[in-house]
DNA sequence: GTCTATAGATAGATAGAC
DNA sequence: GTCTATCTATCTATAGAC
């Protein structure tokens, strides 16, 4: 009898949840254990169930999105050519931009979580992956401000709530037109 | 005997300046009085004799950069054009990145920030006409897009520690020339 | 697996001496 | 203007009952 998938991760991906709500809300340092409990319903105790120190929240909040990362950074290193390198590193980042606004935005801005992710060997290694991947080997002064302005501007772009109307497909396409208008011609 | 100017503003500016550099390092919510004082070598008591409360602190941090916007933004709503009133913002958006780089980092990212932006009567509001001369009357989801992404951008890419090599000169200008790319041409 | 109870540290804030 | 001292509330975290 294998383990009914639902079983395992319930717990552990409630708190994940209710913590990525109030982490965009408040930040990661204005985000206490007892405010994630209450959203819960739940008491303090019992999130210390699900994780053993408020970091441990914070690194499984990141998780998913390092995993997905770490796809696409992994197909971008083995395209032929630099061009189609950056291609496929700009999808994979536009569709975590837009299928994980709030994560995207906290990544790029809290600086609580920022230490979170230099802390930790494994996502300070995947955004050394992936800033290889985009800027090359060799960049100009140019590209390099490039990537990181678009790179910033795309993580904070899908939590901003002037553009809640817009549907994801409107988002995504207008992303990818942005990327590519300023960082592929030049590239050739 | 005119008050000296330094007598006046010596205390508040060095706790400002002390909390600006903490609140980049851990966030603002991750940032205590007693961090601050401890920064100045003074006790948590001699900050409250500069400000009365925590968040007094964060607004008067915030206070000069939402002054400069105010200067630069009464020049662009009196601008002839929408292409004026665009070049006007973009030059005075790219000052205040350039020359406040924590800051605007903290401004767009910082989650604690934003709050205290929307609960402020003068910053909201500043934020309003600041939206509204870069976007202009009525903007197609492509433009509202673009100024979204290319702004947060813009406010990310002056704190980025991988651009610490470059000069402010080349900063200053590979950001006009990337927002020109972008917002320009299709506005006319 | 969730609770009560509680420890120990630190938070923001105030009163009053100097 | 800066200090000591202190208050209350809340924080993270642990131990152990149910």
């Amino acid at each position: 009898m294998a383990k009914p998938v639902a079983a395992r991760g319930t717990g552990r991906e409630r708190v994940i949840e209710a913590a990525l709500e109030l982490y965009s809300a408040h930040g990661v340092s204005g985000t206490s254990l007892q405010m994630i409990a209450a959203a819960l319903g739940v008491t303090k105790a019992a999130v210390y169930y699900q994780f053993h120190a408020k970091e441990d929240i914070v690194v499984a909040v990141l998780e998913p999105a390092f995993d997905e990362m770490e796809t696409f950074i992994a197909h971008a290193e083995v395209a032929r050519g630099r061009r189609a390198q950056l291609e496929a590193a700009l999808a994979g980042l536009v569709d975590i931009a837009v299928s994980r606004q709030r994560l995207a935005a906290l990544i790029g801005g809290d600086p609580a979580m920022s230490v979170v992710v230099r802390s930790h060997e494994r996502f300070r290694h995947l955004v050394d992956r992936l800033d290889r991947v985009l800027v090359g080997p060799e960049p100009t002064a140019a590209q390099r401000m490039a990537v990181s302005m678009l790179g910033g501007g795309l993580l904070m772009t899908g939590a901003d709530a002037r553009l809640a109307d817009l549907d994801e497909e409107t988002r995504r396409t207008e992303m990818l037109r942005i990327l590519r208008a300023v960082l592929l011609p030049p590239l050739g």
